[in-house]
DNA sequence: ACGATACTGAAGTTTTCACTTGACAATTAG
DNA sequence: CTAATTGTCAAGTGAAAACTTCAGTATCGT
């Protein structure tokens, strides 16, 4: 099952952490196992599990186990959630300084 | 001081949190007071004011305080710092999947 | 002047969350 | 078969962070 309701909820809360996202930059070059993305990192390889485990929840990463290795790699449909929260809130008030702008220069 | 410098870190963490993305939300359809904002959601005036000044030093919130009354609105700043990375993030994906079918189509 | 409004500051509580440890399961290599 | 590799699970620790209370300041309306 790949990710059929992204939780934007999930998404702010994924990518909030800095290591989190970290792993995310590190995604964006290509896939890569949990032992390999766990190594540059000084922390333990049941951190970076976890945290996968997170931004896989959330619709931005990702995850295959073949064998005994579990690739992962980047999730378009979290930032698709990202990206369109903020093109939402963006037209908002946008919208608001274009009618801000029209009453200025006398409709 | 408007925002000088946006720190990515500050603006992931600040959006972090789903009381401050609420508070943008209503922002982003027009400035508001502090206590205007703190009403509907059932949390002390004091922790709304705590998530402003977060949302301030993360460049994605303005605030101006005339008289007794601090009016806050949209930092377009904090945005567009997201919106960079997430296009940064994106372009890095979208290369590497073309010339994987760049392979793929045989040349 | 007086009360009400709109915040601000300091300090404490409670909850969330990142991270660790240690034991275990599954797969691959020699 | 054995040993090394790769990851998983459960439980606990510690620190960050959200939120509260309470006391105080500045401004506004009457």
């Amino acid at each position: 099952m790949p990710s059929p309701k992204v939780n934007i909820d999930r998404v702010f809360h994924a990518l909030g952490d800095p290591t989190r996202r970290a792993l995310v930059e590190k995604l964006s070059a290509g896939p890569l196992s949990v032992s390999s993305l766990a190594t540059p990192l000084d922390i333990t390889l049941t951190a970076v599990a976890q945290h996968l485990q997170i931004l896989e929840e959330s619709g931005l990463v990702r995850t295959e186990k073949i064998g005994r290795v579990r690739t992962c790699r980047i999730d378009p449909a979290g930032f698709a959630a990202l990206e369109k929260w903020i093109r939402d809130r963006r037209s908002m008030w946008e919208r608001r300084l274009d009618r801000l702008g029209d009453l200025l220069s006398g409709s």
